[in-house]
DNA sequence: ATGCTGTATATATCTAGTTAGTTACTTCTG
DNA sequence: CAGAAGTAACTAACTAGATATATACAGCAT
């Protein structure tokens, strides 16, 4: 009988990779590193908990195959350009938006691991210089030093999708409905360009 | 030997708790809830760990229990006055400089957890009433929602401690030296100033 | 001594990682 | 083109070590 329940996809190892990965994300985007189940990542993707071993290594190596793929995923959906953290912040917070799992993702990996990759430096100092430049033409305050103007925008985009649950339960109602997110988003813009903007 | 060696404390079983409970706070603010582990709390506090099912429960409530205190005692020392957020902003960075349990702690528990109790229901609609006062004063801008202008400023004042790694690493050396934190510091209330502020 | 505070030790459950296989596909050979 | 031989993809069942929780016992204080 299983073979006619239990419709079974065509042997295919990257496919397959690509569920696990898959799968993995979500799992760790909802219970982190340690939370995390190695069952129930192989349950989510239809695979056999075995192929992680085989295609991955170990739990820690798979988190990392996550971390890895996330990352450059985001900074290329987010640009950056000329400094416009305007426009920057506003791609952050629609891509956020629409993959809350990148956000958790990050988050975990700030509180588990510690070292950055070369890449991800590299796209941070692209960021900081991009930053400068601006600051350098006058498109942006120079009295904040680069680094903290971007870490505070960055933040920025997130305040409502990481608000205290408290907060946004006594907000009124429904504060994840399009419409309110709608209107956060111009809240958020607004903020950010009174933050930027260099002083008159 | 372990007579000698193991320098009892006298029997004291509030004072125990108080021992427990301080030590489940730093593990979990360190490994989160799942990644917590019951032995080392015993261990941390000195004391044995039947203890903690007796006096909590269990892990959860532990971690609730550490939750449930951990919430008064931010709002205590982080005080929201007339509105005045930029104050606020400077309170709240420098208790979270000086308590980094207290921000891991909040950002696990709202992973983790989602049931938000009515205390903290009460002081987050005191928090925006007050901020709500001071919109209709003049002295806060208006064209931004309260819990939004809200939910802003408190992510932006933890823009630079949980700031990416990899943005900390480019961004200079030692971005947690005294030094550095106090130009943080004023970056930041800069910042908040010009968000807060009511348009011209 | 009696109840509260504390300890040492057991147990039962979980879970990451393994071992030993089976099933499907590919390729070579007559 | 059959079909044997080889290989890659996959699976089920297991193990060893953790880990949360429970039990049985010991000392202190009133």
């Amino acid at each position: 009988m299983s073979e006619s329940t239990a419709q079974r996809r065509p042997r295919d190892s990257s496919a397959t990779k690509a569920l696990l990965l898959r799968a993995a994300t979500e799992e760790f985007a909802e219970y982190g590193l340690a939370g995390a189940r190695i069952d129930r990542i192989a349950d989510r993707a239809g695979a056999n908990k075995r192929l992680i071993y085989v295609y991955f290594g170990d739990k820690d190596a798979l988190f990392d195959a996550v971390v890895d793929e996330q990352a450059p995923t985001v900074v290329k959906a987010v640009p950056l350009e000329d400094g416009d953290l305007v426009a920057f912040a506003a791609s952050r917070f629609d891509y956020v938006v629409a993959n809350p799992a990148a956000r958790r993702i990050a988050i975990w990996r700030g509180f588990e691991r510690t070292e950055p990759t070369e890449a991800e430096l590299d796209s941070y100092r692209e960021r900081l210089d991009s930053v400068t430049g601006a600051q350098r033409a006058g498109r942006l305050r120079a009295d904040i030093p680069a680094a903290d103007l971007f870490a505070i925008v960055l933040r920025m985009t997130e305040s409502w999708l990481s608000a205290p649950v408290g907060l946004l339960a006594v907000a009124g109602d429904d504060p994840m409905s399009a419409d309110r997110l709608t209107e956060h988003r111009s809240a958020l813009l607004a903020a950010v360009r009174s933050v930027v903007k260099p002083p008159a």
